[in-house]
DNA sequence: GCCAACGTTGGC
DNA sequence: GCCAACGTTGGC
């Protein structure tokens, strides 16, 4: 107790289809490695993401896009397995913190004058892993409930 | 280093 | 399925 620590907020991007925030649930711990991320940018931000920041976790590619739960960072960047040649992709192991009662959707998102920063919602914008504002991070909790 | 072609992402 | 936007590749 009585110690600080700079928390960082992230949000990351899965397609359901693929692997859903009901998946995670049923894994054993609620945890597993967020692998597969191949662009330069998100992996930079994976290696700089620390034990206990905690993300959202965003379904892409859907028929409702958005954030359905919040995950935890458990053990920082390591490289992906049976890679034999560069470049390196890394991943980080999360654990399932909490999943929402309801999907807060993009559209939903978008209406919030607070986040027409977020990178989420820039035009354009392909990253899979993302950084937060911690006022980003809060606005959207709150959205949660 | 430039840039055209191609592949991928992801909302709609 | 469409397509805009972006990243990557590779010839020059």
């Amino acid at each position: 107790m009585g110690i600080t620590t700079t928390m960082n907020y992230w949000l990351m991007k899965s397609e359901p289809s693929t692997f859903s925030i009901d998946h995670l649930e049923k894994l054993p711990n609620q945890t597993t490695p967020w692998d597969g991320v191949r662009n330069y940018q998100a992996r930079n931000y994976l290696r700089s993401m620390k034990k206990n920041d905690h993300c959202f976790f965003y379904h892409s590619s859907c028929e409702v896009p958005g954030i359905v739960g919040i995950v935890e960072v458990v053990k920082e960047a390591y490289p992906e397995k049976d890679q034999s040649n560069p470049p390196t992709w890394y991943c980080v192991e999360v654990k399932l913190i909490q999943k929402f009662n309801h999907i807060i959707s993009l559209s939903e998102l978008k209406k919030i004058d607070k986040l027409q920063e977020m990178i989420l919602l820039r035009r354009g914008n392909r990253l899979s892993v993302m950084p937060l504002q911690i006022k980003e991070w809060e606005v959207i909790l709150k959205l949660s409930n």
